[in-house]
DNA sequence: AAATATATGACAAGGTGTTGTCAAATGTTT
DNA sequence: AAACATTTGACAACACCTTGTCATATATTT
């Protein structure tokens, strides 16, 4: 069997989504270094933030795409460490909700401050039209692997 | 300061590409796994069967945005279990040419006649153009934070 | 209501990734 | 040529992620 067009592209894509997911995760390293955070942990706050309700942990890991155990690790690390605070859950009694803590909130503000112009500088040459196909398709193809 | 449109739409994508890479990492481990390959060794593989002369370690990193140090251990471990070759490189005693082995070949031939199917059937639904955009955006994204 | 199936947290093992360090090889400057 | 800087392989520490297993909580079926 040979690679249609549409394969092909798709599969230039796979790849193209392996090298920039682990450029962006240097990347967030590099920036979130000094706060004590990683790019996973950023990952989990930005999740909650982006939220409008608290998350269960399977709920975060599956916006993210990622395990639940992998999660769970992270989430309670973070809780630990005080960025997060656990609420009960009147639908479950073992699985709790997932909130942003004070400082959690803090460490989301000051990065924020500094992802937004990160953002801009970055984009700031790319057609805003192409930048919108882009994350359509995306999302589209990621729907189609979604746990 | 505010995101822009762009700076908007680019979050999104930076986000949708962690997702859908940890995504396709499992379905890769999952379509992989009975050849005791993974998604990291496939990648491997794949990086040097794109390119048309035998790479050493570190090309192979730059190529897939990875450290050469991670490269390095599956390199390490695949030629360990015969997958890849090294070639001594005339121009550097130390830094040997990475080339697959004949075991190393059959895999990937057998994985890329399930990849060929899977590529076109993921992607035949979506516009080639889109996916053309898609590609070549994710290229340019991924430039500004080559290593 | 009881039995069965699914979802969740806790824990562990192993693969994958980054960062750091050191010595050797190569490249550059002076 | 010598001094200096960069690249590379080797090794180690640690963070992150998937998979597997078990007990408990919840949902579904009968």
């Amino acid at each position: 069997m040979k690679l249609t067009r549409q394969g092909h592209a798709f599969t230039e894509i796979v790849l193209e989504t392996f090298k920039f997911s682990g450029l962006l995760t240097t990347e967030g390293d590099r920036i979130t270094q000094i706060y004590g955070l990683s790019s996973a942990r950023w990952k989990i706050i930005g999740a909650l933030e982006r939220s409008d309700t608290a998350l269960t942990v399977p709920q975060i890991a599956r916006v993210m795409g990622q395990s639940r155990q992998a999660v769970q690790r992270l989430v309670d690390s973070m809780h630990k460490e005080g960025l997060l605070v656990f609420i009960d859950n009147p639908k479950h009694k073992r699985a709790k909700l997932i909130s942003l803590a004070i400082d959690g909130k803090k460490v989301y503000t000051t990065l924020q401050q500094q992802q937004v112009p990160w953002a801009n500088k970055h984009s700031s040459e790319i057609d805003e039209k192409e930048l919108e196909i882009t994350l359509a398709t995306l999302k589209k193809l990621s729907e189609k692997f979604a746990l």
